[in-house]
DNA sequence: CTAAGGACCTGTCGGC
DNA sequence: TGCCGACAGGTCCTTA
């Protein structure tokens, strides 16, 4: 479900309403997570004021004195905001319930998200390696260059990296690909200069318009005031096998690169 | 070091 | 209607 604007989507949801609370319990109902929810915050964090919701990649960050707590959706996962006491439903995994009465609630399916803590002033490990923000100065056509020099990786798979730069999932993948007339398949180091140029600015912009729109809503993505997100009426080619390109009516086709769909129009992308 | 594949887990959908 | 395989928005880890 979650590709960065969704999981931005989520943090401007849900940050006016817990930034400055206070944490009044935790509750763990299925702590097998991608990795354990650590039980330690059971009695670390009540007491605890949220000060700051933020977010690293696709990692919500929940800032406290006693520590920060990080939260991915994994494939699946989605965040609601309810009034504590709501009843529970299947694979509402955590908690966060605050003194004025709110209840953070993570469900996940298929639990491949994540509940973490992190110590104050540390970097959690997951964090240590990852590439700069999309959407940063960090990040633009001459880091791109310099990560695709030299690799026979596919582009897709380059600008995929969490190394390279984070938060570029399936979709927003395709979608920038296609922005810029680059095949999914080529060769990182053969992509020439002014397609890795389109490309960096074309990430940038799909992801900011996703953002804009409210995320993608394609199944069950659902921002955490329960509204679906509007970037899916403006897929070019991601979901779209088989029909008409947009600019030039070929037919869209779908590859597997690595596990995953890729969709690209033969034309418009070389 | 790079590149490719498997692993984790549940739900849904299409085909027979 | 029921069963089975394929696939789904992520990403870490192992293998070659």
């Amino acid at each position: 479900m979650p590709e960065l604007p969704e999981v931005e989507t989520t943090r401007r949801g849900i940050a006016p309403h817990l930034e400055g609370q206070r944490i009044e319990r935790i509750v763990i109902r299925r702590p097998a997570l991608r990795w354990p929810i650590p039980p330690a915050l059971l009695t670390t964090l009540p007491g605890q004021t949220i000060h700051l919701v933020a977010r690293r990649a696709k990692y919500l960050l929940l800032h406290t004195d006693a520590g920060t707590l990080l939260l991915h959706l994994g494939m699946s996962g989605h965040l609601r905001l309810l009034p504590a006491g709501t009843p529970v439903l299947t694979h509402d995994h955590f908690d966060i319930i605050t003194v004025n009465g709110q209840c953070l609630r993570l469900n996940d399916p298929r639990r491949f998200g994540a509940v973490l803590w992190a110590e104050p002033g540390q970097t959690h490990p997951l964090l240590a390696t990852l590439g700069p923000e999309p959407l940063s100065e960090q990040f633009n056509a001459d880091t791109l260059k310099a990560c695709a020099k030299g690799r026979k990786t596919s582009i897709k798979a380059l600008i995929m990296d969490n190394h390279m730069v984070v938060g570029v999932g399936n979709i927003y993948a395709n979608e920038a690909l296609f922005l810029s007339g680059i095949h999914p398949a080529q060769a990182s180091g053969k992509v020439s200069g002014p397609n890795l140029e389109r490309l960096a600015e074309n990430i940038k912009q799909v992801l900011t318009e996703a953002i804009r729109q409210g995320g993608t809503t394609l199944r069950d993505f659902l921002a955490s005031d329960g509204k679906p997100g509007y970037f899916q009426q403006q897929l070019s080619v991601y979901g779209r096998a088989g029909q008409p390109c947009l600019v030039c009516s070929s037919e869209i086709q779908q590859i597997r690169q690595g596990q995953r769909s890729s969709f690209f129009c033969p034309h418009c992308q070389k």
